[in-house]
DNA sequence: ATCTGTACTGACAAATTAGTCAGTCGATTT
DNA sequence: AAATCGACTGACTAATTTGTCAGTACAGAT
């Protein structure tokens, strides 16, 4: 029976994984990490994502208390989503992975 | 034209992520970073584990440079998996993530 | 009245990842 | 000579995740 990490796992390394677990995952909370952004703007923002995916992470992670969306009822509609306080607790350690990967691929484009 | 995250992407998060991506793969450093395991003990403390997937995995963690295979030509065999000097590098990252895991786990808990 | 833009759904197909099952190989014990 | 052990492979199936395609709803502009 093949298991997904999105069952919740009591291995903590595997729980803050699944948070983060997403084709775009990481790079939407990069994003959102400079400050609030529309959807649309998002979308326009990474490049190759799907509107039906970017909803569907977005969905999650405000789910799972990382982003808050923020709706203007008006015409045209707004929606803007946010990183929560909760959220904002994951950004240090999305940091350290950010520099770990930036160095990653340093050492990867030498070789 | 779905996308792995397997791919190289210039992404920094996405590029550390890909290496830690895998049902198993953060266990399996988990226990690692301990010391040094024989294929059959991490097989034995990795509960639910099957043999497929951890020879898959520790394959890939050799290949990206992570992990190092030690074969003592004896009988019966004897190899032996330990976190490379690179690798090492990754302990820091990991845990931070750990750190965040468990803190998430214990809100959950109380949820 | 129709068209537009924004945010979003549902149903489904394709790709990717995980798991199952049955081997192999070489040396060694029975 | 057959059975065993540890590490591993190959072929295949099943589950999960991504992506495609077509909508919906609302309000304002044309």
């Amino acid at each position: 029976m093949p298991v997904s990490k999105k069952e919740l796992s009591a291995c903590p390394i595997d729980a803050m994984l699944s948070i983060v677990d997403g084709r775009w995952k990481g790079t939407i909370l990069w994003r959102l990490s400079e400050g609030p952004m529309r959807t649309s703007e998002l979308h326009r923002s990474i490049p190759g994502i799907t509107q039906r995916m970017l909803i569907r992470h977005l969905q999650e992670l405000v789910r799972d208390g990382i982003l808050v969306r923020h709706q203007e009822r008006s015409t045209p509609p707004c929606v803007r989503y946010s990183i929560s306080r909760y959220g904002l607790t994951l950004l240090p350690v999305l940091n350290e992975i950010c520099k770990w990967g930036r160095n990653h691929l340093r050492l990867l484009s030498k070789a």
